[in-house]
DNA sequence: TTGTAAGCGTTATCAA
DNA sequence: TTGATAACGCTTACAA
C-alpha cells in the first residue's frame, strides 16, 4: 500500500541519489503505518521496543530525515529564528556583530532553531519584509542586533503579537522586549576611572546618537561629570562613526581643547584617537589617557594596552536568543527587559 | 466552499493578529478558486486582468502571503542557501566573514533566496548535518567560506550531486566547484614588490597550512623567490594564526634572523608584526619592510599605512554564491573552478 | 501497541 | 479563463 516500487528499487541498487525518502518508504519497508514511523522517530513511548529499533534501523539505512517544510506545514512552526543587522557596512566589518551571531548561533544550535540572516535595508523596511517573514510562516521569531531610534515601524511586531526581541540595544519608548548591556553604566564606568586617576578635562568621542547605545553611553558620560561637579562641555565631545578614521578626525578635532583624557565610545574609536594623539606628538597616557568601551580582542594587543569597558556582546545576544525562544514557545509572560552588566577593564591606556 | 466563516469575521473585525490568512480565505473572499489565486499572485498571464487586480487588491488587503512551508513542499524547494562558515573563533571575528557574508547575503537578496548561517564545528561533521541539510530540503543549495584542508567529507556532496560551492577557498584534489580569489598569485605579488624595492631577506607569517589560501599564498611566496634565484629558508618563515597577536610573536621569533622585509599571510597579522618591529626599535619600512594580504579597510588606517594584496572577498562570496544559484537552477552544467584576480596596493609600509 | 484518515496550505494537472 | 482535485510529506486525533 505504501511506498513507490521504483524508488525502492532505486534504494536498492544505486545509492538513491537525489530522490528523496519519505516516511512512506520507511514504512512500507518495515511493514507498519507511516504514523507508527513517525510516532517512533519522534521517541514517543507507546511504541513498541522492536519496532521502534527496527524503524530506527531502517531510517538510518535508508538516510532518511523529515522533510522540514511538510513538518513545519503539519506542525505549524518553522524551527527558524531571524537576525537582523543593519546594513551599516563599516558597522559589519566589526567584530562586534561577528561576536553577537556566535552568541545567536550557540543559543539556537542548543535549542534546534536555525539561524537565517536578513540584512535590514531600506527596501527591507519599505516592503515589510519584517512582517512577511511571520505571515509566511518562514520565522517563528525575529532578533534584531543593531538597532537605531528610526526603527520605529518595529513597534507593529509588538501589536501583532510576534515573537520578536533586540539584542544589545532597544528602542526608546517602544514595549518592545529587549536584552541589552548597560550602556549608561558603561559610561559612567570609564569616567569615574578616570576622575580618579585625577583627570578633569575629558573629552568623548561619540558613534552615532541614532544608535541607542552610542546615545546611552553618551548620557553616562555626561551624569557621571555633573555629578562630579563638573560641568558638561559641549566642545570636548565628537562624532567618531564607529570607525577607526572617524576616531582618529574626531581626536583630531578634539586635540584643539587641550584634553587630559578621552573616554571613547567604542574600542576601534579608541584605537584611531591613540593613533592621532601620537602623531601630535603627545603620549598615551602620560599626556591623555584613553579609555574605550566594548572590550574587543584588539583592546589587549594595542599599545598601550587599552583600558575599556567590557560590553558582553557575545553573552548579550546569546541571552536575547535564549528568551526569544522561550517566547516563541510560550515559556516567557512577563516582558523581557534585560541590562546586562558591564565591567571596566583596567590596562595601561589611563 | 471555501474559507473559514470565523476566520473571515476575524478580518473583518480585529487586525486577523495571530491568525493566519490562507490562499482560501482569498479565494473565497474574491469568489474564485484557490487555482486561480495562486497564478493570479505569481503572474501568471492567462488571468484576466480584471481578476486579476481583484485577487491582488484583496490579497494585499488582508496581508496575505503566501506560507513558505506549503510552498516548499509543493514545489519541493526550500528557497534556502546555507552559508558554513568554520568554527574558528579567531577567524570569525575577523571582517573576512563578515565580507563573505555581506556579498553572499546580497546574491542571495537579488535572486530571492534566503541565508541560513551554519557553523561548522565537530558535531556538525560527525551528525553529518551537512548531508541531512539536503535531505531535510532545509536548504537547496550549500556554501562554504573558510573550508579546511580537513573538510574531505564534503566530497560526499559531489557523489550525491548536492549543489554545493566553495567561496575563497576549495579543497585540493576535490572535484567540489569553487569560486575563489588567487591566492598564490597574490603571495606572488607581494614578494616581488619587496624585491624590486631590493629587499633580499624576505620572511613570512603564514597563518596555518590547515587553510588551502595560506598554503596557497605560502606557496606563490617560496616560489617567487625561488624564480629570484633566492633559495628558500625555512627558518624565515614562521606560523601566526591569522591574529594579531600571532602575528606579533611569529615577528617576534623572524627578527632573531635579522630579515629586511616581511609578507605577512593577512593583514591582521601584518598589524601584529609591525607592532613587534616598532617594539623591538626598529622602523617600516626604513629596517624591514611590511606586506600584508587582503586589504581590509583597517589597512590603510595603519601607521604606516599597510602596502598590501587586495583580496576581494566580498566578490568572490557575491559570485561564489550566483554560480551556486546557477547551479541549483539548472543553469550551469559545467564545473565551476574560478581564481579571481588579485591585485597589489601600494602604501607606506614598503 | 498500531492503523486510518484528516488536516496543514500550497502548486499543478486536467477538465470544463 | 477558470475550477476541481490530486499531489507534496508530514503530524496527530481517534479508532481499533
Amino acid at each position: 500500500m505504501y511506498g513507490n516500487q521504483n524508488i525502492r528499487k532505486d534504494i536498492g541498487n544505486t545509492a538513491l541519489r537525489n530522490h528523496h525518502v519519505t516516511i512512506k518508504d520507511i514504512a512500507s519497508s518495515v511493514g507498519v503505518s507511516t504514523a507508527t514511523v513517525s510516532l517512533a522517530l519522534s521517541g514517543n513511548s507507546r511504541i513498541s521496543e522492536e519496532t521502534c529499533r527496527k524503524i530506527i534501523m531502517t531510517a538510518k539505512k535508508f538516510g532518511y530525515s523529515p522533510s522540514s517544510a511538510a513538518r513545519s506545514l503539519a506542525m505549524n512552526k518553522s524551527g527558524n529564528i531571524a537576525l537582523m543587522i543593519p546594513n551599516l557596512d563599516q558597522i559589519f566589518q566589526q567584530s562586534f556583530f561577528a561576536l553577537a551571531m556566535n552568541g545567536v548561533y550557540d543559543a539556537c544550535l542548543a535549542k534546534s532553531y536555525s539561524l537565517r540572516l536578513e540584512v535590514v535595508s531600506d527596501s527591507f523596511v519599505s516592503s515589510r519584509r519584517f512582517i512577511k517573514l511571520f505571515q509566511e510562516r518562514s520565522v517563528d521569531g525575529m532578533l534584531y542586533a543593531g538597532s537605531t531610534s528610526a526603527d520605529t515601524y518595529l513597534n507593529q511586531l509588538y501589536e501583532l503579537k510576534y515573537p520578536f526581541i533586540f539584542a544589545g540595544s532597544y528602542l526608546n519608548g517602544s514595549n518592545l522586549p529587549f536584552v541589552t548591556g548597560d550602556n549608561k553604566k558603561g559610561g559612567a564606568l570609564a569616567v569615574e576611572h578616570l576622575l580618579n586617576s585625577g583627570r578633569r578635562k575629558i573629552a568623548h568621542i561619540y558613534g552615532d546618537f541614532n544608535i541607542t547605545s552610542s546615545l546611552d553611553r553618551f548620557n553616562g558620560y555626561r551624569d557621571a561629570l555633573e555629578k562630579a561637579g563638573i560641568v558638561f562641555d559641549d566642545s570636548l565631545t565628537a562624532p567618531g562613526g564607529f570607525s577607526e578614521k572617524g576616531g582618529a578626525s574626531a581626536m583630531k578635532k578634539l586635540l584643539k581643547q587641550k584634553p587630559d583624557a578621552v573616554f571613547a565610545g567604542n574600542d576601534i574609536m579608541a584605537a584611531g584617537a591613540i593613533r592621532e594623539i601620537k602623531r601630535s606628538g603627545l603620549s598615551v597616557p602620560d599626556d591623555i589617557s584613553v579609555c574605550g568601551m566594548d572590550d574587543i580582542p584588539l583592546a589587549s594587543a594595542m599599545s598601550p594596552a587599552l583600558t575599556t569597558v567590557k560590553y558582553d556582546i557575545y553573552g548579550i545576544a546569546r541571552r536575547a536568543a535564549e528568551k526569544l525562544i522561550d517566547i516563541i514557545e510560550g515559556r516567557q509572560p512577563e516582558q523581557v527587559k534585560e541590562f546586562l552588566p558591564v565591567e571596566l577593564i583596567k590596562r595601561d591606556s589611563c
